[in-house]
DNA sequence: TTCAAAGTTTACGTTTGCGTAAAGGTAAGC
DNA sequence: GCTTACCTTTACGCAAACGTAAACTTTGAA
């Protein structure tokens, strides 16, 4: 019926999300991601999967792995007052960080395309 | 006449940016920028201040201080035509992933309205 | 001229995020 | 039952980007 595999080996994510195996071992040593066990082996969920690219879209964008550890955990959390706050607090000093990325990288994509066109142009003069 | 001064101590440097002067000592170990010396003390120019910009805003796309010292150094050159190509292939190397970022982030701040919105209409509810 | 504030070099220490053996256990097909 | 591919744990190694301490020197103000 659906498209969605249930079940994963490490190796299955490691080749998908184009990382390797020792990266996601790390991840469940820092305790940013908990698979379940067949007898010894790793096994992971369709929920597992999702978890592991919220880990690298956090580090994609610098977060360190305790960063995405804190935020990950409290954003499962509900109803807990002092979590809610406290979440609140986190998302807006990451607000404005990645506003300022978002600006860093327009100018720098920006100058970019401002710079290959001169370096295009030029070669094409000579 | 001009609101720009033209001299500037490492201190002078480390207050307007919020980092150490170890950093800035640092990024001089690792010739990404080279003062001049009046005496045994470091001297910044102007030039010098626009190129810890640069610096730092590398710094938060997650560059690192050889990458940023690359293209730094590449994107001084002129005319030559090795370099000009060099340049170019970085740039539409970090091009994609620069994008992805872009992604990342505008995804990310859309989820954080959501769930603030979320989490201060169940804080009202309450 | 003396004292504090800031600057300097040298060099070892620390954290983060894995890499990389070593040494072996397990599952599936033949 | 044997091979092969893949999995496991344990643990030391390592590069990057500074932190930090030690031991001076320099400069500007009082």
């Amino acid at each position: 019926m659906s498209d969605e595999k249930t079940e994963y080996t490490i190796s299955d994510l490691a080749k998908e999300f184009e990382i390797t195996s020792r990266s996601i071992r790390h991840y469940e040593d820092e305790n940013l991601i908990t698979p379940t066990r067949r007898g010894v082996h790793r096994i992971y969920s369709a929920r597992d999967r999702v978890r592991l690219q919220l880990i690298l879209r956090g580090k994609r964008l610098g977060f360190s792995l305790a960063e995405i550890k804190e935020i990950i955990d409290l954003y499962g959390v509900e109803g807990e007052q002092r979590q809610t706050e406290r979440l609140l607090e986190l998302i807006n000093v990451r607000r404005d960080s990645l506003k300022q990325q978002l600006k860093d990288i327009k100018y720098l994509l920006n100058e970019f395309d401002v710079l290959e066109e001169k370096l295009t142009s030029e070669h094409l003069a000579k």
